[in-house]
DNA sequence: GCTATATTTGCAACACAGTTGCAATAAGAG
DNA sequence: CTCTTATTGCAACTGTGTTGCAAATATAGC
């Protein structure tokens, strides 16, 4: 169930993506839009995005949800995984360009793995 | 604020934690102690156990929080820090005695990470 | 451009994890 | 045992996200 049709609502909501590569959470996705669009509507287009490989998810340890763009993927699967930093100063969340290596498990398989770091941004560094 | 008094909750919540080293997620011990412990309650005992040192927590990927047994840690900061595993199979939830290296990121502080793998167990692999 | 149709939207109501205020209960120090 | 203070249960609440459904609208075909 992905994107079919191209809405005001899908403008608005991938605008918001334009100008930068950090993740933006739903629930200030909301915020900003809410003059424009329902926030039924902008959880639906998330979520079709996302099945669509055009933004990819993942949770903050708070419990709520990011979502920023994807590099290469498509509807087939995700292919970009990456590491995530959230500033525990500023808030800021943002997609990290960085190949973390996870050691096999003996009896395990592994299919995906989330890594979420935390700390200070370079902005509130100085 | 930490645990003062040794109550019967405290007791039965702790014992959910004696038999083994797997994780518990906050629903299923509300579930598993419903007759006995107010979910109230729950939550807080988590809260202070977590604070002591005597559990830790994290979040799985569909925004619910689990709860595991610290080994080492105290009321003065949680040194256990390692993976944790989730079999989407059986949902097991495990920590893993594992060590991850997160590259240092230049321009920014790293104060702690989460990560969390998913995958089969061993268990639901055979 | 118009029409038909399937997709998308807004709204209200809901689900569900977790929190809060407060009065009642109970640990445990003395 | 008594008193103080931590702990508990309850009900009401918060916040994020979901669902059903009727109204609106994008767009393919003409
Ligand atoms: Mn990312
Ligand atoms: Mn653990
Ligand atoms: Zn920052
Ligand atoms: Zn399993």
């Amino acid at each position: 169930m992905g994107i079919v049709r191209r809405t005001k609502s899908l403008d608005l909501l991938m605008s918001q993506f334009a100008d930068s590569h950090d993740a933006i959470s739903a629930v200030a996705l909301i915020e900003s839009l809410k003059k424009d669009v329902n926030k039924t509507t902008v959880y639906r287009l998330l979520d079709r995005l996302e099945d669509d490989g055009v933004l990819h998810s993942f949770m903050s340890s708070d419990g709520i949800k990011w979502y920023a763009k994807c590099k290469g993927c498509s509807s087939s699967g995700h292919a970009d995984v990456h590491p995530h930093f959230q500033c525990t100063d500023c808030g800021k969340v943002d997609c990290l360009d960085l190949e973390v290596t996870i050691p096999s498990i003996p009896g395990r398989k592994i299919n995906s793995s989330q890594i979420l770091i935390q700390g200070t941004c370079d902005n509130c560094l100085n």
